[in-house]
RNA sequence: GCGGACGUGGCGAAACUGGUAGACGCAAGAGACUUAAAAUCUUUCGGAGCAAUCCGUGCGGGUUCGAGCCCCGCCGUCCGCACCA
């Protein structure tokens, strides 16, 4: 009975639209079943949707649909992050305005989206860029503001001065603009701050209950966050300046306070400005610090250098000792407290200074195996553990016990009316700068009198909107130059006042997305009552390029929305999966700065003598095949969802997206691998469809005994492991798994085609195939619908509870056992599951190849694992 | 420099808690069907050997009845952080 191949062109529109109609994936708040919240990282609306959105969106649609199945009552929900530089870029290059150009994006992103079949409740779809949604976010921040947790600060910041915008850091390349090319001008300007700081102790403690997160994330939060424990040290100036009685520094060693040999301060540091004032030369070398700050490669090779800035401060625990006070190129204002002792002998930047400026060299601490009599330090500094030497009353501690102690002693001396030192926890994060020069973003609602100073806009104010009236055709902050937008009468005392004309970072835009989710029609930023159902997410899914920043600022605003009572939660994530990217071949044809990238479809691949080569289509020129690498725009490596979904379908896509490789690790995109996916689709529609009617003469029923036996339990197990899969999120396992049930049905599925199969093997293959259309209906989900309609089932796939596994047909009551002679498999052994081990020794020595391999040799011994292996040793 | 991960056939990968290494897919070879091609089906597929068998999970050691997995020491690749006191 010859069947048509399955046409997704056709099936899958139309399972898109019943799925649609019925309204399958809308979700309501009060639905009474346990709730499963999963969500993958909304997408930029750059322009149109890449490989590596299909596969995030495959991942979370598998979880989506297979939780759904398991009586889960899931929010799937989709939007677009929105703002940022592209579409002003985009505005400047082709004169569209930001918000034609986002809104047009998106309209095709989600008509994309919608062709691979996503389980998305659309109806809770929103983007950033909404005024709706930037409202809420503007209500936010003024919550946090009066909360204390935002603030303004001068801060240097990369300011290009031809775009006339500030630059992250990431846009600096080599110490020039990423668009325009200016040499970028470290600029003190006066910028807004979320005071992340603040949670820092808690943002780093919590990491230990994510345990559904990857430890590689959660490593490097930790090390983002970078905890240290040491001291603040005041150390009493007597001489080079009357402007400070001490200076304080920072140490994480003050146990090895006895090496000390000079103090050293940024160029930043009030001191050293102090000195600039009094010394061209001083001033000339902070500004080259200040200078050096920007090129960070650089920063590998610099040389160690410093000037004395005359001034000379007491020892703390010797009042005789004077040290001098550098002014340092290796010292960060803003990390302590801007200035250090340097301990030479300990450290190996310190050594090299200390040479440099031929400063004391007095080893302190040795390994503890070391010798006190010989222990020196030559080009190498020791900054290990150890034993104390050369410290007076320290000598002969180990250095945590020298630590205590020094502790100790300088909390308990005071200097002036104040401690000499304190102990201090000191963190590497930094308070989140959100300023931004920029249009397409959420305006700061704040307005600026010359009265009443910084007075937050109203909320029966908000939304303060962006103006569309806005140019893009001189550089500059368009809100800035624009004729009327940023005068306004101040709330307080209605005198003229000027509106803030930064934007915020798009960061913050998405740190709080998934909240906003869970009740995107309310007059708040939240509905608590929902948020609080749904959250935290149970699987968050996206790429391990978020790891830190996205994923850190948003475990922030949970807390600062439960400071400012907008929900009741700690952690916003409860697992979260990295996946890996889709890479892809690369082509290309020249050398160097002549090197022409070719795209995979303007090429053709060739097999000759083993040897895979690329000729280009229209000149059968031949073309180099280079490395595989992320798909990018700029090597033109890119495959087009569009034209795959076209000619293969989205469940082909979407299944070869979650084959082969582990959904952490790196997919290579091959024609071929898709055409394997392909023919599975195709194989899969062809032995189901060809048996269907037989099939629809007989109800399901497993068979317990007889001929079709094999074909049920191979279901039922399938099932039980694909089960375990999808809860890991191994799908590559999980298709592998699949591949062998078709393989293992395929010849009985024949044969019930062919009509030569019993009442009871169809039965029986009847209940497997619908073992097997519901678990890859996660997968492939038209299909899965297709094959299910074709057999006469009523309803839908979508709408169908996981089926059951049968224990009796998962558990094999005869196994397999290897059996080894001193750890060498030399014969197999079949033998009742729960044979006695007695029963198991005897029955493997009686084998003829066992017989045969002993030689007539004793056994020693004989190990027996249950339902594993047997190990006779002779 | 610091921190982390990973090294298994021609390729992507499986292998439970230390228990038959290479499931499944791709590529390749042989064959069937076909006027032919596509599609499909059958079959081979880590290396050596006619075979019995031997060797084989980056390299060198060790523990164990038994190691891809554990321990020690190397080599390589990738990722993150990087003047953090």
């Amino acid at each position: 009975m010859a069947t048509e191949r399955y046409n997704p062109r056709d099936a899958e529109p139309r399972w898109q639209k019943t799925w649609d109609e019925a309204q399958v994936f809308t979700t309501k708040n009060d639905d009474p079943r346990e709730k499963y919240y999963v969500l993958e990282m909304f997408p930029y609306p750059s322009g149109r949707i890449h490989m590596g959105h299909v596969r995030n969106y495959s991942l979370g649609d598998v979880v989506a649909r297979y939780k759904r199945a398991r009586g889960y009552n899931v929010l799937h929900p989709m939007g677009w992050d929105a703002f940022g530089m592209p579409a002003e870029n985009a505005a400047m290059q082709n004169k569209t305005h930001p918000k034609a150009w986002t809104y047009e994006n998106i309209a095709t992103m989600r008509s994309q989206l919608k062709s691979m079949g996503l389980s998305l409740d659309w109806s809770r779809e929103f983007a950033t860029c909404d005024v709706d949604y930037y409202h809420r976010q503007q209500h936010l921040f003024i919550d946090m503001l009066e909360k204390g947790l935002v603030y303004r600060k001068q801060s240097k910041v990369n300011w290009d001065p031809v775009d006339q915008t500030v630059l992250a850091n990431e846009q600096v390349i080599e110490g020039r603009g990423w668009r325009s090319g200016a040499l970028v001008e470290q600029r003190e300007l006066t910028q807004w701050f979320f005071k992340i700081t603040d949670f820092a102790e808690d943002l780093l403690e919590a990491l230990d209950t994510l345990d559904q997160w990857p430890e590689k994330v959660r490593l490097m939060q930790k090390n983002w966050i970078g905890r240290s424990e040491g001291m603040l040290v005041r150390w009493e100036v007597v001489a080079g300046t009357a402007n400070a009685s001490d200076v304080t520094v920072y140490t994480t060693r003050p146990d090895t306070l006895f090496g000390a040999s000079f103090l050293a301060i940024a160029a930043d540091h009030p001191l050293a400005k102090e000195a600039a004032e009094k010394s061209v030369e001083i001033a000339e070398f902070c500004d080259e610090c200040r200078r050096a700050g920007t090129s960070l490669a650089a920063l590998e090779t610099a040389e160690k250098k410093g000037i004395d800035t005359g001034i000379r401060v007491r020892h703390p625990l010797d009042p005789s000792w004077e040290l001098p006070v550098y002014v340092a190129n290796f010292v960060l204002m803003d990390y302590g407290t801007g200035a250090i002792f340097g301990c030479p002998s300990g450290d190996q930047r310190d050594l090299d200074f200390a040479r440099k400026y031929d400063l004391p060299v007095v080893p302190v601490v040795m390994p503890a195996d070391g010798d006190a009599a010989t222990f020196t330090v030559g080009d190498e500094a020791y900054d290990g553990d150890g034993v104390m030497i050369n410290s007076r009353f320290l000598d002969g501690l180990t250095t945590e016990a020298a630590f205590q102690e020094v502790a100790n002693r300088l909390t308990a001396q005071t200097l002036g009316n104040a401690p000499q030192g304190e102990r201090k926890v000191n963190f590497r994060l930094r308070d989140w700068g959100i300023s931004r020069q920029r249009y397409w973003g959420c305006p700061i609602p704040v307005i600026h009198c010359e009265v009443c100073g910084i007075v937050p806009v109203p909320k029966k104010d908000l939304p303060v909107k962006l103006p569309d009236d806005v140019t893009f055709d001189v550089p500059g902050n368009p809100l800035d130059r624009h004729a009327t937008w940023r005068h306004v009468a101040c709330p307080q005392c209605g005198k003229d006042a000027r509106r803030e004309t930064d934007t915020m970072d798009t960061f913050v835009d998405s740190s709080w997305y998934f909240a906003r989710f869970t009740a995107p029609w309310e007059n708040n930023p939240t509905d608590p009552k929902a948020a609080n159902h749904w959250l935290p997410v149970d699987q968050y899914i996206g790429g391990i390029e978020h790891a830190i920043l996205h994923l850190l600022y948003s475990r922030f605003f949970t807390r600062a929305m439960r400071e400012t009572g907008h929900l009741d939660l700690k952690e916003p994530f409860k697992g979260l999966f990295t996946q890996g990217m889709v890479v892809h071949e690369t082509y290309s044809k020249g050398e160097g700065t002549a090197r022409e990238w070719i795209a995979p479809a303007d090429l053709r691949i060739e097999e000759v003598e083993g040897q895979r080569r690329a000729f280009l289509l229209a000149s059968n020129e031949e073309i180099k095949i280079g490395s595989i690498e992320k798909m990018s725009k700029s090597k033109k490596n890119v495959v087009d969802p569009d034209d795959i979904i076209a000619s293969y379908g989205a469940d082909t896509a979407r299944f070869f997206v979650l084959s082969d490789s582990p959904p952490d690790r790196d997919v290579i995109w091959s024609e071929s691998g898709v055409e394997g996916a392909h023919r599975f689709v195709q194989r899969t529609w062809r032995l189901i469809s060809e048996a269907a009617e037989r099939l629809k003469e007989v109800g399901a029923t497993p068979a317990k005994e007889g001929d079709a036996l094999a074909v049920s339990q191979a279901a039922h197990r399938t099932l039980k492991a694909v089960q375990g899969d999808f809860d890991k999120l191994a799908f590559n396992k999980a298709v592998a798994r699949i591949y062998e049930l078709v393989n293992t049905l395929a010849a009985p599925l024949q044969a019930v085609a062919a009509g030569k199969a019993d009442t009871a093997t169809t039965a029986a293959l009847r209940n497997a195939v619908e073992i097997l259309i519901q678990i890859i209906a996660p997968m492939t989900p038209h299909l899965a619908e297709e094959c299910w309609s074709v057999l006469g089932n009523k309803g839908l796939v979508a709408h169908t509870d996981w089926p059951a596994f049968d224990e009796d047909l998962v558990v094999e009551n005869d196994i397999v056992l290897p059996v080894q002679i001193n750890g060498k498999k030399r014969a197999e052994l079949t033998i009742a599951r729960d044979a006695s081990q007695d029963a198991v020794s005897q029955a493997a020595l009686g084998l003829d190849a066992v017989q045969t391999a002993l030689d007539g040799r004793t056994p020693k011994k004989i190990i027996v694992v249950p339902q594993r292996i047997v190990n006779i040793v002779v």
